[in-house]
DNA sequence: AGGTTGACCACGG
DNA sequence: GCCGTGGCCAACC
């Protein structure tokens, strides 16, 4: 079952995550099933274009991964980033190239 | 209140 | 492709 955006925002406020990380963080939830967007991208959508470097750190604490899909956010020179949860970036690339949305 | 730490970016060399 | 440098911003100590 999927997880809905406001169950999501539940939790994350109960975790007592601040409003960046869970703009970040629902954002990150509309990224489609076989799309990346870039930590870049993912900045200027919540509205702070240049918080790009702060974004990672926020997904760096996704506690919900992977329903909140954090794998699908990679560096804006095509390379994969990193990824935090377990499996590590190795899982992100496997979990991305079965999506489709990476060679 | 100030310094440090990152799942970053752009530009060079 | 690699590495260094300066810039950026929120969280953390």
């Amino acid at each position: 079952m999927a997880l809905t955006r406001d169950r999501a925002l539940s939790i994350l406020k109960s975790k007592g995550m601040t409003d960046f990380q869970i703009k970040v963080l629902l954002a990150t939830m509309r990224i489609p099933k076989g799309e990346v967007v870039t930590y870049k991208e993912l900045a200027r959508m919540i509205g702070r274009p240049k918080a790009y470097r702060a974004v990672g750190t926020a997904l760096r604490n996704n506690p919900l991964a992977p329903q909140i899909p954090c794998h699908r956010v990679v560096r804006s020179d095509g390379s994969i980033g990193s990824y935090s949860a377990p499996g590590g970036t190795r899982k992100k690339r496997s979990m991305l190239m079965a999506e489709g949305a990476i060679k």
